[in-house]
DNA sequence: ACAAAAGTGTTAAGAATACACCCATGT
DNA sequence: ACATGGGTGTATTCTTAACACTTTTGT
């Protein structure tokens, strides 16, 4: 667009969602099927029509090439504007960059992408732009944010084992946790309570599912960055 | 500008400068000389003309409008991109933000502003757009990232004293803390070094002058958000 | 001598870490 | 009976918080 006889760059908007899959951080990617970085991985996103927020748009866009709802996930939020140099054909740019995570997350074939799938965010091809680099960059957010943010319990289910939260934590940290000190922890904040029901599963002891007290999400998610 | 047949929003950005006077948070604002909100005070920014990144934009805009050259504040970061939605009549448009902090910053008179000042950040008057919510989102953040960055650092002299450090960081927080405490604390931490020089002034104990560790800058600014 | 800011230590409470064994279940 | 993951407690260290008096200077 042209304001007072000055022209300003696209506006582009992409979407980083994770998930968890066999206890190991995803995210979702798309296959390009036009120039440039044809045929190659990337981030969900297009530009940016007006008449939408900037979220909108990404929601838009993320649906329309990898069918999925970003509405329905537990946590998202504005990760970063990137101005993008490279690459791009047409002409200046710069991409408003969202991250978000949830969970049974299944992308649908859409009419306008190849493919869609989630990738392991520890062995991810090349990608197209800086689009390894914007994932690197929003996984050190999300690290950074867990503790003070409802995200892990976005990306496990409603009704969860201590085990199955803690394996969240060590999924996205990258790191192995001490059981005890976890649980304690975790207990003590008031963030969790057991409903009283059990999991049964496989040939153990059965475990107690907990629910994350939604009351303290409000306070959670009034967060910076 | 269109891609792919689709008109993108136009680009704004904006710059939220902060600095302390008299032992207090204020925040650079300028004068609008043209509608809309003509004459009502509001933060430096401007169009983003493409060629540009945005950074370089925002600070073009803010020398222009207010003579302050942001490449000399020692903190400067992305804070968010808001979707305007009100009171534009160019239009929809998204304004990228960034916030910085420095001191001993003086606005000049420019030609194309009428009017640039710092004011205290506890006493805004009414502003252009939305930039008194934007201004609280960037102190906020300033707030939370007091303690993990040089944000401090670039609001003080590089010579200083303990107590210009701790008030510093009470103007910031909006809170007292306690002096032992605080030096206890910030002498561990090994950010800080006695230069052995003295600072004399008034009817009082001279103070020792500390300076900044430069080296444990980088570790600091490997920040997120 | 007094006013004004600089400087200094100790104690108590809470948080983080390290660490190993028994429990309930399915096969 | 055994394999599997669920569940539990204590001691130690580190961090945070609360709190009041002496020192050095200028006037």
């Amino acid at each position: 667009m042209t304001v007072a006889g000055v022209k300003t760059p696209e506006v582009y908007v992409d979407g980083v969602l994770f998930q968890l899959l066999d206890n190991e951080l995803t995210v979702l990617l798309t296959q390009r099927t036009r120039s440039p970085f044809k045929g190659q991985w990337a981030l969900p996103g297009g530009p940016d029509p007006i008449k939408q927020t900037t979220y909108q748009a990404m929601s838009h866009w993320v649906k329309e090439k990898t069918g999925v709802k970003v509405d329905k996930l537990g946590f998202i939020e504005q990760l970063y504007s990137f101005d993008t140099v490279v690459g791009n054909p047409d002409g200046p740019a710069i991409s408003v960059v969202y991250m978000g995570a949830g969970r049974d997350i299944i992308p649908k074939a859409t009419p306008i992408t190849r493919n869609s799938q989630f990738f392991p965010v520890s062995s991810l091809p090349e990608l197209a732009f800086d689009h390894n680099e914007i994932i690197r960059y929003a996984h050190d957010r999300l690290r950074a944010k867990l503790s003070y943010t409802n995200a892990v319990f976005a990306m496990i289910p409603k009704l969860f084992t201590l085990s199955q939260l803690q394996s969240a934590y060590e999924a996205v940290l990258g790191e192995k946790l001490d059981k005890r000190n976890f649980r304690k922890k975790f207990l003590s904040l008031g963030l969790v309570h057991p409903t009283g029901e059990l999991h049964m599963e496989g040939a153990h002891r059965p475990a107690r599912l907990y629910k994350f007290n939604e009351q303290t999400l409000e306070y959670l998610s009034r967060s910076f960055d």
